[in-house]
RNA sequence: GCCGACAUAGCUCAGUUGGCUAGAGCAGCUGAUUUGUAAUCAGCAGGCCCGGGGUUCAAAUCCUCGUGUCGGCACCA
């Protein structure tokens, strides 16, 4: 096989370069390596770029870099297209690849690149970019196009790929900017590869808890109702109260105190905090007798409330108040997106009232706090410490030594973080926690906030040792970040198929015929009593229909009941999984529902 | 919000170049059957074809404005 790009100095350098400068080095291979891929897609792109350029004279086209999964290409025509022209698209760039034109490589200045792209305002954007006085331009039979490298040597060895999706981007990624076209596309080195590719992107389609969610009677969403405002059904229901359970109890553990604050508070208020003036486009404002309210998008500024409702010690710090709080916040349409990003959603929220000196020990405790849930579900997370966002309230200093606490607490417990520059929320920096979903993708949901501003805004104090008035500390925090998230995540993590802990229906009883129903009934309430929910499939269908039907909810236990099991007292229990049976005695049985469920704590 | 696509029964989908009473499977209801580990049989019911305007002799189908959904961008738990 021949080479088609070698590695210099861990740095992919093509044939082109390589010769040009005599460079010499391991060579990478027309393969599925990372190397050869990045080579690959990123002629691949070109190509796409070369077949768009025939179909659409008029196409100027800005950035086509590689990513994750694939390659992109942003481009600008004045044709509309659309998911019906990929066909073509992919049709046009397969006739190219067959004249297997060579990709030739040349330098030209800076200066010449400019006239000669003189009437393409998106190259000039591109060349505005780069500092250096030489640029390269690939050449592909007669088209060429400004770029680093690395290519292929040639078109001809492009052949297994695949036009993905279309979509809008801005220029440069700024919402300022006008919007390009830009065409996704994936590319691999041999068909077998492509094809195990698409493959995998239907299984994780069929993970999507939008689809789950609705088979399994989790959730809804209706028009009537409005975009973004969740319905939760029956089945959601017990779930999430499960969740909740156990969450109750690990607060309490854990010295918090549930309280609740009002769902809209006079605007007066979110201008002390800020919220008005800072996050009020996210907000939902209404009158009451002429004075005007914002329903709350966080739920900081109750809790302040009941700070204030009585004198504190520094012996009583710190105060944590905990609240299953739901917020409002206006999302742009486009963001929706299920359950991930809705409009209305409740947060496991929490704010901690403490001295300064304490903060490191309360920062911690939250992250451990967080470490135990994540590992009881088994999630891979990253922390990032978030700093200064552009809109922000409070002096510069607060801000570098609150984000420098935070820092400090991370880095004494050799916990690994990375930076989120300018991420924070406006009244303090923060610590959010990323969890990887099922498909890859990376979404926020818990979050741990320094906050030295709203104690300074609405002047909270308590009582030091010599009696001075003391400024606290506020630390927001959320582990799950929204039940409404945060269960969106867990049903693509288990593909529905949720441990016993937390899933709507424990068990699923089939009694064999009416005689039966009775002890299926008794069961039933047994496991209430212990903490479980049992559903009785008694409904006139065969009993292989009634299995399957009971199968396909992903219910964890399955269990027929007949003539033997109530003469026995016993349960015939199927395994989801294998299908395989065996039997228990009714006492065996409760005692394994009941560990189950109280397997975890956290 | 921006770019592109889509919207037919509770769900998943058919519905020809605009043309007779808009179809199917699953789910639901009724009846028969009383089942030992992944779909018993028969019958019935179910639709303002997302909503408002328009074009046309005629609109689920074409145009337009909304609403919602999907894929991205931008924004975020």
């Amino acid at each position: 096989m021949n080479a088609i790009a070698i590695k210099h100095n861990d740095e992919i350098i093509d044939l082109q370069t390589a010769k040009e400068l005599g460079f010499e080095g391991e060579q990478i291979h027309l393969d599925n390596s990372p190397e050869a891929l990045e080579v690959l897609r990123h002629s691949t792109a070109h190509l796409m770029a070369q077949a768009i350029k025939s179909l659409y004279p008029d196409a100027e086209f800005y950035v086509g870099p590689t990513v994750k999964e694939g390659f992109y290409y942003d481009f600008k025509t004045s044709a509309d297209i659309g998911e019906g022209d990929l066909k073509k698209i992919e049709k046009q760039m397969l006739s190219f690849a067959k004249k297997k034109y060579e990709i030739q490589k040349y330098e030209i200045s800076m200066e010449e690149a400019r006239e000669k792209f003189k009437d393409d305002h998106l190259k000039q954007a591109v060349l505005d970019m780069i500092p250096d006085d030489k640029v390269s331009i690939y050449k592909q039979g007669d088209f060429e196009d400004l770029c680093r490298g690395p290519h292929l040597p040639s078109i001809g060895l492009i052949r297994n790929f695949k036009l993905t999706k279309i979509a809008g981007a801005y220029l440069g990624g700024d919402s300022k900017n006008e919007m390009l076209t830009r065409i996704y596309g994936i590319a691999f080195a041999d068909k077998e590869s492509l094809k195990a590719h698409m493959t995998m992107l239907a299984e994780a389609e069929k993970r999507d808890h939008r689809k789950i969610g609705a088979q399994m009677k989790l959730f809804t969403f209706r028009e009537e109702v409005g975009a973004g405002f969740p319905i939760w059904l029956p089945a959601g229901g017990r779930l999430r109260a499960r969740l909740e359970n156990l969450l109750f109890k690990a607060h309490r553990k854990r010295g918090y105190e549930p309280v609740r604050g009002p769902e809209m508070l006079r605007s007066d208020l979110w201008m002390t905090s800020g919220h008005y003036q800072n996050y009020g486009e996210n907000m939902y404002f209404t009158k009451i007798d002429e004075i005007e309210f914002g329903v709350k998008p966080m739920n900081c500024v109750g809790h302040i409330k009941v700070y204030e409702d009585e004198l504190h010690s520094y012996r009583d710090l710190p105060i944590k108040y905990f609240e299953y709080g739901v917020v409002h916040r206006h999302e742009l349409t486009g963001a929706l997106h299920g359950l991930f990003r809705v409009r209305e959603f409740t947060q496991d929220d929490a704010h901690i009232f403490c001295r300064a000196d304490q903060i490191e020990e309360q920062i911690i405790e939250v992250v451990d706090f967080v470490d135990k849930i994540m590992s009881t579900f088994e999630f891979d997370y990253k922390m990032m410490v978030s700093t200064k966002p552009e809109k922000a309230v409070g002096d510069d200093k607060v801000w570098e030594v609150s984000t420098q606490a935070l820092k400090n607490a991370m880095d004494k417990n050799n916990l690994v973080y990375e930076i989120d520059e300018g991420g924070g929320a406006f009244y303090g920096p923060k610590i959010d926690i990323k969890i990887t979903d099922a498909i890859g993708r990376e979404w926020q949901c818990g979050t741990i906030q320094l906050d030295f501003n709203l104690p300074e805004r609405f002047k909270l104090e308590y009582n030091g040792e010599d009696n001075d008035k003391i400024q606290p500390v506020m630390i927001h925090r959320a582990i799950l970040g929204s039940f409404e998230r945060f269960i969106g995540i867990l049903t693509e993590h288990y593909a529905g198929e949720f441990p016993m802990f937390i899933a709507p229906t424990q068990v699923a009883i089939i009694p064999i015929a009416d005689t039966h129903k009775e002890y299926a009934k008794l069961l039933s309430d047994k496991l209430i009593d212990i903490g479980a929910d049992a559903e009785i499939y008694a409904k006139n269908d065969s009993l292989n229909k009634r299995i399957r039907t009971a199968e396909k909810t992903k219910v964890p236990m399955l269990i027929i009941v007949g003539d033997e099991e109530v003469e026995g007292k016993t349960v015939a229990v199927r395994d989801r999984r294998t299908r395989e049976q065996y039997n228990l005695s009714e006492e065996e049985f409760l005692t394994l529902i009941q560990t189950k469920i109280n397997e975890v704590n956290f």
